[in-house]
DNA sequence: TTCATAAGCGTTATATTGACATTAAGTAAA
DNA sequence: TTTACTTAATGTCAATATAACGCTTATGAA
């Protein structure tokens, strides 16, 4: 058989059985989002509008490479650093009846068993929200707290994310991607804040994130703000790297679990 | 063993393109092992008789079901906690030419793409070894250090579920799985210095267990050994899993990377 | 001028960590 | 029965990290 003809055929084929799940968390300064779909583009009436950006594979690519092209095709998003989080197969997880009509409506093999591939990214919102034409008719930023069910399995592999996420965020720090280029202290921590829903002392923690000297502080300050104007911070990129690996967060004992006013 | 039934019979229900395999550990007190299965008995001539016990899923299971099932059919194991750790889709995972003629004889569909599902699990040896017939033919524990190399991806699927063991092993203590139910404050202490192949200080490992007060010394003392006997320990299983979640264990920098002698 | 708001700072008591060396208890061999 | 051998078991100190805690400062708004 001829090589070609068969790549190309390959190329083009769909793996029924095999998906991705994208969870893309953004912050603004106050609270985590995510980014999720608007499936009201490709069907009226369906029971949520939202859904994870998610669609089968290609025979031909790896996964990394699947939930890169099917973030960028559904969101415009491209050049995202994703990081798998976790595998998803329970044989009735889009079998849900109010799927179904979304599923006939995009899927040739709306039947078919589908196992997904969970990937998650942490990107800066501002990077993105200022230019929403690209994605924002297709994806919208979701505050997570508002997010109370998504379709098929979508809203356990939400939580399985934030899980992930949380445990990564102990043992390195988050804050580069999620935070705009120069930030202050009081930013950062509220994205930890947000991260693990939980209130820090303000004290400890600038004590703690200015002693991993991951830090550079800039001579640049706040301005316009109707408080004393807070200094900015930006990442020691070279610093950061080295400290990765290395584990370093713990919340402190008192800093026990309530909502954030 | 009946291959050809076998394979005619689940041919019908399984999904060609997802897979699960299983990375188990094993410590003896000394050093840790991983069973692998022998794929002499189904055929000769293949490259490395040895891999990791996986295989295709049923679409009427869930993954962590087929993990279950494919490990006990092919190992004799069962009744094991396994826990995923990753997946695995580089569309030429099992595309080598020397894993060809294997697959061929296990697979209806060998040119299938398969993503497979990485489960991995902890277990006291010396349940299984002293009755090695259950499974001796089919799998066998190799010394970790001994496995050089694996068919397909399977050797990179190894390291990573190391990779996955350590990190689990520096915020929770893992002991409970691998060590007998009596055990000595060395045996454990040589435990970790087996995951993490590091030595660690005996004075400061048995302060930093002792005081994780997860222990219970038992009255009982090693016997028969040409050295002062060691006091036996136990999990004290409540105090243990209320641990579980706490995070508790860092490598000094003293424990610096070292091959054990 | 005062007010409201968030920024920014410091100390103390406690707990944890890492580094490090000697004695104890048993078996085996002489 | 003495000695040798082997692994078990223990203690301390200095350095570091942690948690708890309240007041002052800089700015824009009223």
């Amino acid at each position: 058989m001829s090589n070609n003809i068969m790549k190309n055929k390959i190329n083009k084929s769909l793996n029924p059985n095999i998906s991705v799940d994208c969870v893309i968390f953004g912050f603004d300064g106050k609270e985590l989002h995510v980014l999720l779909i608007d499936r009201e583009n490709e069907l009226k009436n369906v029971v949520s509008a939202h859904a994870l950006p998610g669609n089968l594979i290609y025979d031909h690519e790896n996964l990394n490479m699947a939930a890169e092209r099917v973030l960028k095709e559904l969101t415009g998003l491209s050049n995202i650093y994703l990081e798998q989080f976790g595998a998803f197969g329970e044989p009735d997880r889009i079998k849900k009846k109010e799927d179904q009509s979304w599923l006939k409506a995009v899927r040739s093999n709306p039947n078919a068993r589908v196992v997904t591939v969970g990937y998650y990214s942490l990107i800066r919102m501002s990077d993105y929200e200022l230019n929403p034409s690209s994605f924002a008719k297709y994806a919208s930023w979701i505050p997570l707290k508002d997010i109370i069910n998504l379709p098929f399995d979508h809203f356990e592999i939400l939580n399985n994310s934030i899980e992930y996420l949380r445990s990564n965020t102990k043992i390195r720090p988050v804050g580069y991607n999620l935070l705009p280029k120069k930030f202050t202290l009081n930013e950062m921590q509220k994205l930890y804040e947000a991260i693990f829903n939980k209130k820090i002392d303000n004290r400890n923690f600038r004590r703690k994130i200015i002693n991993l000297d991951i830090l550079d502080k800039l001579e640049e300050k706040q301005e316009g703000v109707a408080h004393k104007p807070a200094n900015y911070y930006q990442f020691n990129v070279e610093k950061y790297e080295s400290h990765i690996e290395k584990g370093f967060f713990k919340l402190e004992k008192t800093s026990v679990d309530q909502r954030i006013k």
